[in-house]
DNA sequence: TTGGTATATCGCAATAATACGATTAAATTA
DNA sequence: TAATTTAATCGTATTATTGCGATATACCAA
């Protein structure tokens, strides 16, 4: 308990879900929508931009790397940011398959 | 803290995010899916579809209800649940929104 | 080398989410 | 009316998430 039943899913419906999780909090949606402005990627700058803490927004960039969502370089002593705009086209993708869905013209009762 | 900050964030933002988090779980994936075939749309049905318990589909169900992306409909003992085609294509709207966004040709740093 | 700067990680507190057994509520059926 | 069926709600255990202060790490500059 507690715990997602991963399993009894399939490969598919856990890939969506697992996007849409990561999707799932305005800070990164926040962050996604300025890496695309790409005013700046500087971790600092989404810091001062969004106003939560360094550490906080921190673990948000690392939640967005390991879904895939953007990527880091390391700039000196800062990191740069960036849209993984590869994986970003596949996951846009998943995401519209799944919101293209057509209601089925069978028995609809509300 | 455990508290989503969201008052820090746009109208925007939140929304997106409310909309990814209820689609951020497999089960809620895989009720829309099943929704959208309309193979059935008794909530009995998706307890034995899906592997889960009863009150634990039934709380997912409501989560889904609540962002508005599915209506219920009381049918005598049992309830036919359905996609709220109207809500749907206004979500997907902002979805497809978020998801279109362009990388700015600035200063691409990664 | 010393000090400053930028980011990641650790540790923790508070809250949210997941799952389900037990129970309740409401409608149908016998 | 009594029993059955269906789904919602309650209560609770477990795990996850959010947020941040403190600290560690890595790089640059003087």
């Amino acid at each position: 308990m507690g715990l997602t039943k991963s399993e009894i899913f399939t490969e598919g419906q856990n890939r969506i879900a697992t996007i849409a999780k990561a999707l799932g909090h305005p800070a990164r949606v926040a962050i996604v929508q300025h890496l695309f402005k790409a005013e700046s990627c500087i971790c600092g700058e989404l810091v001062s931009e969004i106003g939560l803490a360094q550490p906080t927004i921190s673990q948000h960039l690392k939640e967005l790397k390991q879904v895939g969502l953007i990527k880091g370089n390391i700039e000196g002593t800062s990191v740069c940011y960036c849209i993984d705009v590869h994986a970003w086209e596949s996951i846009k993708e998943v995401l519209i398959g799944f919101l293209d869905q057509d209601v089925a013209p069978g028995d609809l009762c509300c």
